[in-house]
DNA sequence: TTAGGGTTAG
């Protein structure tokens, strides 16, 4: 007996799986002990083999409910989480009994796994083998319930459980935390604390999920600090996500250099708040930085990292990160694959998006999805389309693969291709539409110029239209000058989405390009006096591996000189091939002259004479901006596109325009 | 054993 517990200590003072390895192999394996199994099975699991793990498991043939219980357990937070599903079957097919012990693994998998017909097919495994009432079972069930995004489920189990810890409590704020329920998270800690429950680090880490209001967060310091929590490390990184949230990246800053021994989630959570708070340059720094000190990234890192640089819409950064994930240690990881494909599709280069994607080994909805997108993104609806039809024979659509291809559908124009999809998605698939759905096709509608019907449409919805559906309704009015209709959708969304400026400035553009100056002004002066304020736009363009960002008038770039009297001659040149100003995009009441001027001094202009002056001649150029592309500099670059000889492709906050020859691939629809 | 810091599609 002695013995036995000796190697179990032993066992678990392995920290690295060499050691592990060469201990398993001085025991004598004939005799393993099924205690002595169970303890290697956990600790090759916890070093990160599971394949170790899942050896030892089957080569022991044992019954013993235990070892099955550390397998499944050891399967289930990982990117095999089918597997703890799969061993739980055949558990249960040998006449093992289910224990407390399973479940919380068990539901924890189908948690991973996403799925909430297999975790509600567990829920019920857990009231016929009546662990309903067991305060693991029941804290695991409401996690599982919130990362499938149904958090009244959770709160059921919360409210039916008949003891509950601290766990219990916290689970449920992390249950509100993932569901964007942030106020009622916050409010729920504050009853625990109330309760007389002491907070732990858990609760706390979870509750800070729910702050994004710099006072809540300082009141929130104080309870840390009561519980003596304010230097623990996992505290310390939750602390910087709520900072950069609260658009305090100085606190987050100030949290991260304080750290003096700072883990791999430390440098991760610094560069994701970075990228929260829009400065992805120096998240890419802060990268570099951390691998010129040997800190080696996992996926979570580098999914940071892929984050910061689309956000840059860079092709050459694009291409220096897919270099750090091909020489990393991740082969076939789908999550990463995906977002590299994402990340070429945001930076505006499909070719090796797709050569991403007919590489990856196996694909998930998430890999299809995102292909599907970028297919949309670019207003290639054919490809989207065909790409859509080659999913189907291999995995069953959802809700969001609908999105994607609805939206490929109107982006690319393919009207009656959208309708087809839009009928098919519940009659063949089952997926029932859901508001997105209908702004897809209200959107659709549209571009079509059929406003009237496209109202109707929203008219006979059997849900409650939200603000996309509405927004959708305004944006077409925009293309086809609709001050009527454009009044109703405006007068929903000033109710349902009164903080986004994007609403009013819409609006008011319509009214100022029907000649409708005052409207349009007053629309400005409710924006204001309802203390909305309006996003500041700015174009970036990157060259020579630098990203230079551009705002109206902007007159900081070393080139500025140069910069305004090449924009001088390229206007002088693309009114002379028929390029006319349009002035209704500048709306204060100021002298026409001073009017072009203003437009002139636009972002996009300023970035793209940028990018003629800096780049080979001939060669393509790549800007983003980060608001949808003013009206005037999307005709303005079509012209250039046409006098230069230039191919442009411009991202703008809704999709991708490829500017040539003088005409853009959204076909003016955007 | 459970929750728990950084986590890929619109």
């Amino acid at each position: 007996m002695g013995m036995k517990a000796n190697c179990i200590a032993l066992i678990k003072q392995c920290v690295t799986l060499e050691a592990l390895k060469s201990l398993h192999a001085s025991i004598l394996k004939s005799h393993l002990h099924p205690h002595l199994c169970t303890s290697l099975i956990a600790q090759y699991a916890s070093l990160g083999s599971i394949s170790h793990a899942y050896a030892l498991f089957s080569t022991s043939h044992s019954s013993n409910v235990f070892l099955w219980n550390h397998i499944i357990r050891a399967f289930s937070n990982t990117p095999h989480s089918r597997n703890s599903l799969r061993l739980y079957s055949r558990m249960l097919q040998l006449g093992i009994q289910a224990t407390n012990f399973t479940f919380p693994f068990l539901l924890k998998a189908c948690g991973c796994l996403a799925d909430f017909e297999l975790g509600a097919r567990a829920h019920a495994h857990v009231v016929v083998f009546g662990y309903e009432s067991d305060v693991f079972v029941a804290n695991s069930l409401m996690a599982m319930y919130g990362r499938f995004g149904c958090f009244d489920f959770s709160r059921q189990v919360f409210e039916r459980m008949p003891e509950r810890n601290v766990v219990s409590w916290s689970s449920m704020v992390g249950a509100y935390a993932h569901n964007g329920r942030y106020e009622e998270g916050l409010l729920l800690f504050w009853r625990m604390l109330n309760e007389g429950i002491a907070p732990n680090r858990g609760s706390i880490v979870n509750a800070m999920a729910c702050i994004h209001r710099e006072h809540e967060a300082d009141d929130f310091c104080r309870v840390v600090i009561d519980n003596g929590l304010d230097s623990d490390q996992s505290v310390q990184n939750a602390a910087m996500g709520m900072y950069a949230r609260c658009g305090r990246i100085d606190v987050a800053r100030r949290f991260f250099y304080g750290i003096l021994d700072k883990d791999l989630v430390a440098w991760t959570s610094m560069i994701e708040a970075y990228v929260q708070a829009d400065l992805p340059i120096n998240a890419l720094e802060l990268f570099k930085q951390m691998k010129l000190l040997g800190i080696v990234p996992d996926s979570v890192t580098l999914l940071s990292l892929i984050h910061a640089v689309s956000n840059l819409a860079s092709f050459q950064l694009a291409r220096f990160v897919h270099g750090v994930i091909t020489r990393s240690f991740f082969k076939n990881h789908i999550a990463l694959d995906t977002a590299v494909i994402d990340l070429y599709v945001k930076c505006g280069n499909l070719e090796y998006a797709r050569k991403c994607f007919d590489r990856m080994s196996a694909r998930n909805l998430i890999s299809w999805s995102t292909m599907i997108s970028g297919y949309g993104m670019h207003g290639h609806g054919r490809e989207a389309l065909c790409l859509f039809d080659q999913m189907k024979a291999s995995i069953k659509p959802d809700h969001i693969a609908f999105v994607m291809v609805l939206s490929a559908c109107s982006h690319g124009g393919l009207i009656a291709e959208g309708w087809e999809c839009f009928k098919a998605m519940n009659r063949d698939f089952g997926v029932t539409p859901r508001t997105e759905h209908y702004a897809c096709m209200v959107d659709l509608l549209g571009r079509a110029g059929r406003l009237s019907e496209a109202q109707a449409f929203i008219e006979r919805m059997p849900i409650t239209p939200d603000a996309g559906v509405w927004g959708a309704l305004l944006g077409a009015c925009r293309i086809h000058s609709n001050l009527e209709t454009a009044e109703t959708a405006a007068r929903h969304l000033f109710n349902l989405d009164a903080e986004n400026p994007g609403r009013y400035i819409l609006l008011s553009n319509i009214y100022a390009s029907s000649g409708k100056r005052k409207e349009a002004d007053d629309i400005r002066a409710l924006m204001k006096s309802r203390g909305v304020r309006k996003t500041v736009g700015h174009t970036i363009i990157e060259i020579k591996n630098k990203v230079y960002t551009f705002v109206a008038g902007d007159t900081s770039n070393p080139q500025t000189d140069l910069i305004y009297s090449e924009l001088r001659k390229l206007m002088d040149r693309i009114q002379e091939a028929g390029y006319v100003p349009d002035l209704s995009f500048v709306l204060h009441d100021t002298e026409e002259e001073t009017k072009e001027k203003m437009l002139y001094a636009h972002s996009e202009k300023l970035a793209i004479v940028f990018g003629l002056l800096n780049s080979a001649p001939e060669s393509e150029i790549r800007i983003r901006k980060n608001l949808r592309v003013c009206g005037d500099c999307h005709n303005a670059t079509k012209f250039i596109s046409e006098v230069t000889k230039r191919e442009i492709i411009m991202r703008d906050a809704h999709r991708f325009h490829h500017f040539k020859a003088g005409s853009c691939s959204c076909g003016d629809y955007w």
